[in-house]
DNA sequence: CTGTTAGCGCTTTCAA
DNA sequence: TTGAAAGCGCTAACAG
């Protein structure tokens, strides 16, 4: 601990001490340091507040700063999970946007719990953050959102802004993914090579994102006159495990399918994991498409067809509507996703003519 | 904004609200709602405060509250790139572990600036986190070194305690990883297959992650008696890019291996799609070995060789150190990462002949 | 056990 | 322009 000159303090240095420092009150050494609207301090005044901060070490402690005006500069960032690439993609749109606006991010992961999600949700309004930006599929569970969009309000009464990425079901600020549509768009897209008998890998019931994305492709098949039906229809967690163990228990039973989608990248990854395990050359044994188009993906092989979407914008923009001002009423924007075809769909004149659609035993 | 009862008030509500609805006084509420040590409330005071608390939807400032006791309840957690599944994974560890301890996390990103990096130690200092834990590897940079250690100092002096992941280059709490010991493994596992002409993908030459893996293996491949000579070690940047223009750089350079070993997962991936643009089979053609063993690359194909580095843990024991008690000299922990040889490193026998080596035109 | 009150460090009127 | 002083919301002595 030998100090160069003056010793070390077991404690911070305080604005007054700084304002000692310099010989002027606290008021000056305030004003000299963040330059209040409050217009001036005669300039060798500050630089001598300036110098003694400097010198003494002074760092601002942001929670008095906070109690005073009233407001952190802070935003809340609440997702499933942050090792999953979707996440921190989105996490990295928010947290780049914040630096923009010199604010601190605090996040918080709820690994898929509701509760968890509240719990955070309130953690943040104790905070006093400027915002609050929750990523991650809705739940199809009134209970939870009735819970939330009551937080919602006592936030917003606080003077907070929350924003959602994900479905619109809060009178909040949202960046809405259109899954449905996308995933109509694949549909077709996926026909169009000629398949005709698919296979859909889904998440749980309840995430709302999964439901979205299956209901829509399965729509658009039933118009194109090839319904999915229900038994091809495999659930499993909206997990690259979960993939896999979906896949496996569709290949277990037999699927009769020429192509498969998978709710998710991740979840498209796994499916490739059990097919080739299982023996299933790709992509002629089975085409295989995903949804998101995770970077980190782009280079497995076969590359994977799949629905990019704008993540790290998407996050962004998320922020970015909670912190412009002049407009109470919450705004949403729309994220088409498009679909983009590579070598994992091949056309269905072009794969191995006996897809794989016996059981295995 | 219809209030059900009551009426939405456009502040937050304090405890001397609370307090007063419940007829009792601010010490009472304050010690109800937070039960400090400092002894009981009985126990009908204490259920009104808690009713009067949840009907008027108070939520305590913390901002207040860090005031007052001197101390925030948050952790600072500092990486380079929150979208690399390598730091994402430390960051999960970290997370998990504050949740534990009730602690929030604020997130930074660096980008890889030391710059940066500095001010975000800066600003976690003033928001007095309770700790502050740096992910990534150090930079051959003195002047940054002594940068951060000063602010260490400083930080320490404040009563903060930090760690760092990565390198052992200040007196603080370390999770130090044996790079160099992992390379040297790695080299003699890839000697052991065979090979016997090795290229090298390694990152910027600041970066000390890199310098100890690159050195490691050289070294280890010296005694062996099959130096890489400084013409195959091919620099590219940290990332999946870096990896995908160092290998186009070896190829078009004619590189004379049949084995390539890029110090990360990411810039292995990297590799591994330059191959393939080129058309070299894989893993005929070369093998690939890697450094990290991200989880969402498990399943690339060729599966690929690396060395596996527990990142959750690492993450999860370096804010643990910090937290735990009774110690005040800097502890540190070494990982060391374990060889993990998969298909994209079959051994040189297995191998089509004549392996590339001709330079491209 | 409860209440009074003096801070915590900083911002911001309000006078001077 | 500068400074004195009144808060901001909460905790923790210190009396009762």
């Amino acid at each position: 601990m030998g100090g160069k000159e003056g010793w070390v303090v077991d404690r911070s240095v305080t604005l007054a001490e700084v304002a000692e420092a310099a010989g002027v009150s606290v008021a000056t050494a305030s004003r000299s340091l963040n330059g209040s609207r409050d217009r001036k301090v005669r300039e060798d005044l500050r630089l001598r507040v300036l110098d003694a901060a400097a010198r003494l070490h002074y760092s601002p402690n942001t929670h008095a700063q906070a109690v005073a005006r009233g407001q952190a500069s802070v935003v809340g960032l609440v997702v499933h999970d942050i090792t999953d690439p979707y996440f921190s993609a989105i996490a990295s749109g928010v947290i780049r946007t914040a630096e923009e606006h010199d604010l601190m991010v605090t996040l918080a992961t709820t690994y898929r719990s509701t509760q968890r999600e509240l719990e955070y949700v309130r953690m943040l309004r104790s905070q006093r953050a400027r915002s609050i930006v929750i990523v991650g599929s809705r739940f199809d569970d009134k209970e939870a959102h009735a819970q939330l969009a009551e937080e919602a309000e006592l936030y917003a009464a606080a003077g907070g802004r929350m924003a959602l990425v994900s479905q619109q079901r809060l009178p909040v600020d949202t960046v809405l993914v259109q899954n449905r549509t996308a995933s109509r768009t694949l549909a077709t897209a996926l026909h169009g090579l000629g398949h005709r008998r698919f296979a859909v890998l889904a998440g749980p019931s309840k995430l709302l994102t999964s439901t979205d994305r299956v209901n829509g492709f399965r729509h658009e098949l039933d118009k194109l006159g090839c319904p999915v039906p229900a038994e091809r229809v495999h659930r499993g967690a909206f997990t690259r495990d979960g993939g896999y163990e979906a896949m496996s228990r569709a290949l277990d039973e037999g699927v009769d399918a020429t192509c498969v989608f998978a709710v998710n990248d991740v979840m498209a990854l796994g499916a490739m994991a059990a097919l080739r395990d299982r023996g299933v050359p790709l992509p002629d044994g089975m085409a295989v498409a995903g949804f998101d188009d995770i970077a980190t993906l782009r280079d497995v092989t076969p590359p994977l067809t799949t629905v990019r979407l704008p993540m790290e914008e998407m996050g962004r923009d998320a922020l970015r509507m909670t912190l412009s001002e002049g407009h109470d009423e919450p705004r949403s924007i729309r994220v088409a996703g498009e679909v983009v075809l590579r070598e994992s769909t091949p056309a269905l004149s072009e794969m191995r003519p006996p897809a794989v659609t016996r059981p295995c035993t």
